[in-house]
Parts: structure tokens; sequence; C-alpha cells
DNA sequence: GTGAGCTAGTTGGTTATACAAACTAGTTGT
DNA sequence: ACAACTAGTTTGTATAACCAACTAGCTCAC
């Protein structure tokens, strides 16, 4: 997959993830794998959990794990539910764009 | 709009408009805004085409305009013709998670 | 004929973000 | 003791879009 492809819109996946419900970090991961997002790692989402927390966006709130280390659980804010309003509207207008771009090329481009 | 949704969907949309049809970069930017991406100006859009013609996706030709300075047209090459396939492919890779995660975001978190 | 405004393209520096890689540290099982 | 998994952190790098300023050709109003 193409890294560049991903820019920004991890971020607003992230925030919809934890809008469904809270969550710690490790289990997000494996959940954005789910997702199609397989090659993804902890060195890309922790940073984004970071910067999302110090922006008030989601909140976050350490738990004894019954097996293993601790985990850091967020949730999301009313700024957050902001920001994903804002991300899909954006995204959708991205999508909209771009299939009508691939729509015309391919009536044109190639069947000539 | 934000910029960061646009990183790689650029290169790939420029791609799609050059295999249309051959197009010179000035044309290409208002072809660009009436799809949709309405902010993008000359110095996002040239270094763009600059890099894909020294990858050897598109070739470029000077031409003389009829009013104005000289225009460079750009062809797409058989190399651009393989990244844009990959480029679709990618894109639609990506908008099947992304609205993956949206649907089943709204199907919880929002109504209840 | 001079300057404004449009056309056409270039360039240097800034910023944001995904990722690789290496790390700390807790727990479980052998 | 040690490996493997869980959970999170940090440093550095590459990439891409954009701002701002620039060169340069042409047309038109004044």
């Amino acid at each position: 997959m193409n890294t560049q492809l991903l820019k920004g819109v991890l971020e607003g996946c992230i925030l919809l993830v934890i809008q469904q419900e809270p969550i710690y970090g490790y289990a997000l991961i494996q959940k954005l794998r789910q997702f199609g997002f397989e090659s993804l790692v902890g060195g890309t989402v922790y940073p984004i959990l970071q910067k999302l927390e110090k922006n008030g966006q989601i909140q976050g709130e350490m738990r004894k794990s019954p097996e293993g280390p601790d985990r850091k659980y967020f949730e999301i804010t009313e700024v957050g539910k902001g920001t994903i309003q804002q991300f899909i509207a954006e995204w959708q207008q991205l999508t909209t764009n771009v299939t009508k771009i691939i729509k015309v090329a391919n009536d044109h481009g190639d069947t000539q």
C-alpha cells in the first residue's frame, strides 16, 4: 500500500474507531489491521494517539490489564467528534473528485 | 480542504487527466480545479509534473502558444499507464477500508 | 509606450505525516 | 533463565503539498 495515500486518512480512521468504543492502542492497531490496513505498526499509531490527546480530541486513561502491561484506554471528546464530522465531509469531497476523474479518464484515454 | 488528504492522490489524478489527452500544466491546473480541487496552485502542480517526467511516466514537449508564453504539453507513457492502474487499485482498496470504518462507527457511536 | 493583468512555468524553504528501527517494561510458559 | 507476546515510547528519515517570490511572454487600457 502506498504510504502517501494514508496521510491524514489514518488520523480520521483512528478517531472513528475510538468513537465507536473506548479502546487502547494495541487493540486499536489490530482493529485497523482487520479493516484492511494490514501493515500498520505501533511506531505509526502511538504518536498519532499522543498528538490527538494533546489536541484534546481524545482522552486517555491507564488501566490495569488482567494479563500483560497496563493499557491506555482512549475515548472520544466533543472536540474529537467535531473533527470526525469534518473528516468525513472532506473525505467524501475527495472521493467524489477522484471518482469523477477516474470515470472521465476511463471514458476517453483507454477506449480509442 | 485538508492538504494531507491530497498526498499521493494528486499525483494519480494528474496522471489520469494527462492520460485522457495531452495537456500543458496551466490548463491541467484549471481542469483539476473544475474537478473540485479548487485551491490548487502552480507551486504544487509544476513540481509534480517535473518529477513525473523525470520518472518517465509522462513526456513533455514545448509548443508555441497562439497567445502568451510557450506551453509544455505532456502525454502519458506506458510506464505512466502502469502507475495509473496501480494507483486505481490502491485507491479503491483505501476507499473500501475507510468506507467500512465510517459505516461501522456510524452504526455504533452515534445512535445510542 | 508604459504599466496592469493574464498566461506559463520555476524554485527554495516550510510543514505534516507515515514509517523503520531500536528501545523499555510487564507477563506467561518452558 | 529465557523466549515470546503484550503494551507503549522515541529518534530519525523520506515524501509531498504548499507558500512566496521569482522570470518571462503577451494583450489591452490609458
